[in-house]
DNA sequence: ACGGACATGTAACACGTTACATGATTAA
DNA sequence: TTAATCATGTAACGTGTTACATGTCCGT
């Protein structure tokens, strides 16, 4: 589902501008989607181009003219047999674990600050969705939320219980590495170990 | 952490080929990262030619030669730069709760079914990372198999958990579309109401 | 016979980000 | 005076995906 679609989606539940819908994005939906002015007002655009949406101009004293998008039936047609289709795989990329991945590489002190900086962040975020839960939501953006809540509790609750583990385990680590640096490589795993044949830099 | 990068710290971890980096990708760290050949073996390149790894060709019989990459000083002293750096947000982009933000377009037999099929590939994911956990890994890798295996657990205990709620609202919020399509807007947003002047489709 | 694992690589394409351009209002 | 909110939009750029090109070996 690209931006496009999420915009149709979301006029789906009531007309906005795209200023509007990228407030939604960072403010109710910035756990699972995201998106900025660079792809929204192009996807509006085109979204009108196909007629999917119409919008109408509201003059406004000293700013743009803002306009307020309404989806058309065609854009409700639209919207309905992409919704059917199977969604495809979540797409996660997250620097805070590839960082942690390599956390034998880093000091312990800059191992528990990155992760005492996460569990705040996270903190944060589960407040202020906490907040806005259970008051006039959709059935669909409760749902959303709710497991949006969830999951960062789970992961607090996860950095919390294990971060002296990481931690410690950096600590132990120090010396290894140390000792493993003089020699060539250090290899704690099983993948192509043989035959340096003719290395070229 | 772009492609290159992780490839980089990858190589810190161990020698590797593309096909093998690839299969640690999909393998072991699909929860948090993913990569294509087509992002990989051009990342080996300019690692490369910048000179933060070198590579022993293997010759293969009736195979192409494979590549062993190794990271060089340079290589090591690069990533180690860049890990220490604070990573930057999580991107997740998931498809699937974009979709159930809208349950309540769709059939209760499509959510529901939607829903069935996540909770069996969060099993199945679950299973395939509770296996290969506490073995030969790094710290950091089991720290990092450990978040994903929380989560995971923690998704599908919340979608195992309110899935009824979600499909029920969406039975009940039937009988409510019928009767909102007739009128022109179903609104249940404080968003832009006003003002349809001049509607441009 | 067919698909999957092994093995590397390229090129076209899609998509989205970042930064820029413009400009008023209001609160710290 | 500095920053934030409101408000829309474009263009350059980066990054990664998909599909293609090539070919063997092995299991069913």
């Amino acid at each position: 589902m690209d931006v496009k679609t999420l915009c149709l989606g979301i006029l789906a539940h009531g007309d906005a501008s795209g200023y509007e819908i990228k407030k939604l994005f960072e403010q109710k939906y910035s756990h699972f989607y995201e998106a900025s002015f660079g792809s929204i007002y192009p996807a509006l655009a085109r979204l009108t181009e196909a007629g999917l949406v119409s919008f109408s101009q509201q003059a406004q004293s000293k700013r743009p003219d803002k306009k307020v998008y309404r989806i058309t039936t065609a854009g409700r047609i639209a919207f309905l047999d992409d919704l059917g289709k199977m969604p495809g795989r979540d797409r996660i990329r997250s620097d805070f674990l590839a960082t942690l991945l390599f956390g034998d590489l880093l000091s312990p002190g800059q191992v528990d600050k990155m992760i005492a900086i996460r569990v705040a962040e996270y903190h944060a975020l589960i407040d202020a969705m906490a907040a806005c839960n259970t008051k006039g939501l959709t059935p669909g953006h409760a749902f959303v939320n709710g497991f949006g809540l969830t999951v960062y509790r789970a992961m607090v609750a996860y950095l919390e219980n294990n971060r002296h583990a990481l931690v410690g385990q950096t600590l132990l680590g120090a010396r290894d590495h140390a000792a493993a640096a003089k020699s060539a490589q250090a290899q704690p795993l099983p993948r192509s170990q043989p035959a340096p044949e003719e290395m070229q830099t």
